[in-house]
DNA sequence: AAATGTTGTTTGAGTGTCAAGATGTTTGTT
DNA sequence: AACAAACATCTTGACACTCAAACAACATTT
């Protein structure tokens, strides 16, 4: 039997709402940077990856390996990413971070972490064990 | 004095997370309306606000009027949104769905309530009315 | 009435996106 | 070994999204 439609409407609505924020804010945070939405999102899940193929980070990012090709041409021009041969299968590549762009990577986490104990701040620290617990099993549903 | 940084990293990690998942859903869901993502932010924010100005629609979105132009003349071509002047400014237009447009804006209201439902459905009524007075709490310290 | 500000459109340039086709590589079958 | 099929990436062409800057029409202020 699920909840009366009302409760859902109302989470639904929070859920949209905590969404278009965190959009909003990243949007913000990114431009400062210089790169796109796109272009920072790359960085990101190569970050958190530490190397791996195209057609994986494609995968990952829910494009197709012909948007990537231009978009990791372009983080190789600014010096951000880099390819290098696969050694085993010469068709790949792994993509990773240079330096520069780990720089960049570690900076934009940061920022992560500010807004992420800033929101939550006004939580008790069991309100955050609790908050935790239930987006572990979201996460897991969906 | 913040929380130990373990704690926040992870509530960042679990964030995105779900950042991440909702996007891509929202994604796949828009993908088979046909229209482009940007495309039903548009039908959505109208959808939510009766109707409005092409300046306050900009704001609402984060992009420019020159962007909102072309983009409502796109969708007002497909027959899901309408201009209509307004009445006391004459430089203004209120921008509105069509019939065609709620229809569609209803179909895609009642998928974010389908996925709300599958989402919450391992919470306890408890735990939902928890997550709930979180979200509050947080969306309004954003 | 004139100056200034606002609203929406247009234009030009760059980026993001995909589908389809091309190239070189690997894997599986004969 | 030779061939075919599958695969990974890149290229190309077409279109959408985005912005900044310039513009026209209208509103507000002085």
């Amino acid at each position: 039997m699920p909840a009366p439609m009302t409760e859902t409407a109302k989470l639904s609505h929070q859920l949209i709402e905590l969404y278009e924020r965190l959009s909003s804010w990243e949007q913000d945070v990114v431009k400062s940077s210089g790169l796109s939405t796109p272009q920072m999102h790359t960085i990101e899940i190569v970050g958190h990856s530490d190397s791996l193929r195209m057609k994986d980070l494609a995968k990952k990012m829910g494009v197709t390996t012909g948007t990537l090709t231009v978009m990791v041409d372009r983080l190789e021009q600014q010096g951000l990413l880099k390819r290098t041969p696969h050694e085993t299968d010469r068709r790949s590549y792994l993509i990773a971070l240079t330096e520069k762009g780990q720089e960049l990577f570690s900076e934009h986490h940061q920022y992560h972490l500010h807004l992420t104990e800033e929101i939550t701040s006004t939580l008790s620290r069991e309100e955050q064990a609790q908050f935790s617990a239930v987006l572990e099993k979201i996460i897991g549903q969906m």
